[in-house]
DNA sequence: ACGAGTTCAGCAAGCGCTTTCTACTGCCGA
DNA sequence: TCGGCAGTAGAAAGCGCTTGCTGAACTCGT
């Protein structure tokens, strides 16, 4: 039925091992023989059995890519990045690897079910993605689960995500705190002082790290922080828009919103040109992340570039032990700041 | 080192083929011994070897998608919507699918690399997402494989993909002739007549599909088509900008500009206004797709909505075998008009 | 011209699991 | 009381590949 190695080995006149060495290139052979193997390969159309040779090999070539939200961009870039930085620039056919996109949906559980199947598939590498969850019980689940991983010979990377004490896990950092910080000093710097912040959901590092670098401004500023002005919700555009109407409604006064991240800020200009309000004339808007539609958005959005492809490429190259890991296992990578359009200065100042 | 099927059997005081039939559920074993298998293998934090039992049982449970351009939020919902169906709604543990999103990057090579690498796992099933490339030696090796993966077992289902002659595969194709063609209709019935057209890639299916759609509508209305007012590009914003100077240089009368999807309608857009030009009031913008990102455009954009999550959602059931495939392994699935603030009647007509 | 060193191919032992076939234990009906 | 039949567990034969080890055929240095 399926053709295998023996069936390669007789047509080549060679044994299985031959065959094998040929295939995987790293013992060497005679280039007459190697050749006929191929030629018997090709004729054949022979295909590697997998799990076979994963199974004697005791590694495979998968390497998972896990993510919270594949149809959020923030992710599909990093993913990207990734995989590219995995697979080689190429469309080469020898000894690819197999980079799969895990998609968690932000679930805890499903991570967990995702690290346990990667565990079961012997990947060779593992890169998670973006905010983690904070509840102990999880967090204390899935630092188990990377050091089982690390154990067995995976690698594993974090990007865009919070290192994971207790593992080996090589972890690239975004400085959401440092950035979020000096948007917020942006916008204090134009005048603003009742600034409402649309935070991501509660339990999200991310979430919690982005909040707390806006705090950090305020404080340092010495200007009031009404708890009132801060509302959570999730990272898409509709809670946004939801949150904003709530901003409004909790207090009319406010001459900024500052968003969790692009779509939430795109969400919020919506709700806010609905309501009658001008932007950045009436209320200045704020996002995170600099996704590619933001720069189009009308107006332009202000916002903290971070460098998603870099980082996911960075990761990517750690992942295939082609790139050192940083000093200490952990880096910290910045965002930029941009401001664009949608920040001005507030009405109160401006007149 | 690792933990074993017969170290659980030796815990548990049991054989191999007990602890395998405990673990697959497929044979009756007394619940008594149950329990104690699952004591043991939970003692020993055992976790099957996938390899090794995908070989044994000449089976996977992995299921490939594969997508053009991961980053891309189009492709993103649809394989979002697959997954969430194969991997069933909940973050269960046991009989879990791996579905895996493959990145081609639009790339022919790279796509029959994947393609190899799911037959090589024995995959127990692939949709191929996203429109397809019509280079003939690459549609026939491409045939040949999904051929070969369907004798192997593999469910091969299209999404967005128009048929694959020749295949056993089923397809769930959007109709983007119909829905290019009544977003055009829509425009001329605006009093629009010279219409800019930025088109996709030149060897896609889908931006074939769509010019000739917007083509047809022309045609119907006995409207000039003016080749000059046709360019290409790539399906990104960028290309939107870039090709929107071009059409504007060519002929700066053009009241309409049709873009191959979404993106490169934010792109033409951001690229008419720099123009001085307002939106809809010199020029209208179409975009395709409605991703959730063109409601928030300002003008709000006019475009065609696909139903991306539930196609995918329905091609990751019919990949399971929960769903039945549609009659002749054939479906054509409609897209919506969604006439928004884009679009508008031309200056020549209004006043 | 002969032993040492080098190359290259084959043998065979698994890798960890599934599954068929066999075997044992009760228990029922006759 | 005995044949037979559920019900349940085990023995063992692979699944298709990799790789350590063995050995044959050469190449050389002396």
């Amino acid at each position: 039925m399926t053709v295998t190695l023996a069936d390669v080995a007789a047509r080549a006149q060679v044994s299985p091992a031959t065959v094998s060495r040929v295939l995987n290139g790293n013992y060497p052979v005679a280039a007459s023989t190697r050749e006929r193997v191929l030629r018997a390969v090709d004729e054949l159309d022979y295909v590697l059995n997998g799990p076979a040779s994963a199974l004697a090999a005791a590694t495979s070539d998968l390497v998972g890519i896990l993510v919270n939200d594949i149809a959020d961009p923030f992710f599909g870039i990093m993913a990207s990045a990734i995989q590219a930085e995995i697979c080689g620039p190429g469309g080469r056919a020898g000894g690819e690897r197999l980079a799969v996109v895990c998609n968690t949906g932000g679930s805890p559980e499903r991570e967990l079910t995702y690290l346990t199947l990667l565990q079961r598939q012997r990947a060779a590498a593992v890169v998670l993605t973006g905010g983690a969850v904070e509840y102990a019980p999880h967090a204390a689940a899935v630092a188990a689960k990377l050091r089982k991983l690390t154990e067995a010979g995976t690698r594993v990377v974090l990007c865009g995500r919070p290192p994971a004490p207790g593992t080996d896990a090589v972890a690239l950092t975004f400085d959401n705190r440092g950035g979020a910080r000096r948007l917020t000093e942006h916008l204090l710097g134009l005048g603003h002082r009742r600034l409402g912040y649309i935070a991501g959901p509660e339990e999200r590092t991310t979430t919690r790290h982005r909040l707390e670098g806006h705090r950090a401004a305020l404080r340092a500023a010495g200007v009031e922080d009404d708890p009132r002005w801060t509302v959570h919700g999730r990272y898409d555009r509709q809670s946004g828009h939801e949150a904003t109407l709530e901003l409004l409604r909790r207090d009319p006064s406010l001459t900024a919103v500052v968003a969790a991240n692009d779509s939430v800020a795109l969400g919020a200009c919506a709700a806010l040109r609905e309501s009658g309000l001008r932007i950045p004339e009436d209320v200045s808007v704020a996002g995170f992340d600099d996704l590619p539609f933001s720069v189009d958005a009308v107006p332009s959005l202000t916002t903290v570039r971070l460098p998603l492809a870099e980082a996911g490429a960075r990761a990517g190259r750690i992942a295939m032990g082609r790139a050192e890991a940083p000093p200490g296992g952990v880096a910290s990578v910045q965002g930029e700041l941009m401001v664009r359009g949608s920040s001005g200065v507030p009405r109160s100042v401006g007149t």
